[in-house]
DNA sequence: CTTGTTGCAAAAAATTTGCAACGCG
DNA sequence: CGCGTTGCAAATTTTTTGCAACAAG
């Protein structure tokens, strides 16, 4: 289904903020800050304003259609996938990258049977080194 | 090992905003915002700034002994603990529990298999609702 | 046309920093 | 006593909001 369809069913309108918001982020393979997205925003048309980012960002999101994270210092964004997310963030070079794993479905049915509560949405984060990047001389 | 002497071990010193801080995260069962560890801290001692209380937990985070957490909208604190942590926060009523799941080891092997990653620290964080609040009447 | 949205500028919220005074070791 | 730390106030940084003008449907 399209952004448009998306919008309108909910009574809300597609406009050039909204677009423009909505592209940058698809065509991005990583997570991007909000600065960052505006700042691209900004390239592209100029005048669209920093508040109307956030407000897109607030209203995208509410429409899962992206998610936020808050996996590193600032919060960044990224269009919505599917439930089960492993980010591997690089401890040297801060990349971020997606990592499939069936575990976490099996996770996802111990915590329901043992935990006395009903997960819905399980994100995994996970911190080390990538293989690019030297192994850390002093591992604390 | 005493807070004192891991500080000192480091030549940083042992003060009385250090010694607060600490103690008002250590007495916590719960996760605690900036503002409520300054809230407390201040009603501990109406002396201490709020910002000895940021430079604190700066520092304490740095020897590893507290641990900044991104699970919802604002960042939280609490004294470090293992390695594999899963965080079960309710979407209904905010509440943080840590639940104990063997399977995240055989996630951080399958990790280190599969992904040409070296895992270090791995966080779960699971959202759902918990056993006191009533199932969403409209999931989404 | 009607009403949701925007741009702008100002406000809020959250965190950081410079610096002289302070106090731990 | 010396140097790491603090309190304070001001500066940043990030995000939010009120409101008149604007534009999507």
């Amino acid at each position: 289904m399209e952004l448009e369809d998306i919008l309108r069913e909910r009574d809300f309108r597609l406009t050039r903020p909204r677009r423009v918001v909505w592209e940058v982020l698809s065509e991005s393979e990583r997570h991007l800050s909000a600065a960052e997205i505006a700042e691209e925003v900004h390239r592209r048309d100029p005048g669209i304003n920093v508040s109307s980012v956030y407000r897109t960002l607030a209203l995208l999101a509410e429409l899962d259609l992206v998610r936020e994270s808050r996996l590193t210092e600032t919060s960044t964004w990224e269009p919505a996938h599917a439930d089960a997310v492993i980010h591997l963030v690089c401890e040297n070079c801060g990349a971020t990258r997606h990592h499939d794993a069936a575990l976490v479905e099996d996770l996802r049915a111990e915590i329901a049977r043992t935990a006395d509560f009903a997960p819905s949405v399980i994100d995994v984060r996970v911190s080390g080194t990538c293989a690019k990047c030297p192994a850390p001389s002093t591992p604390r």
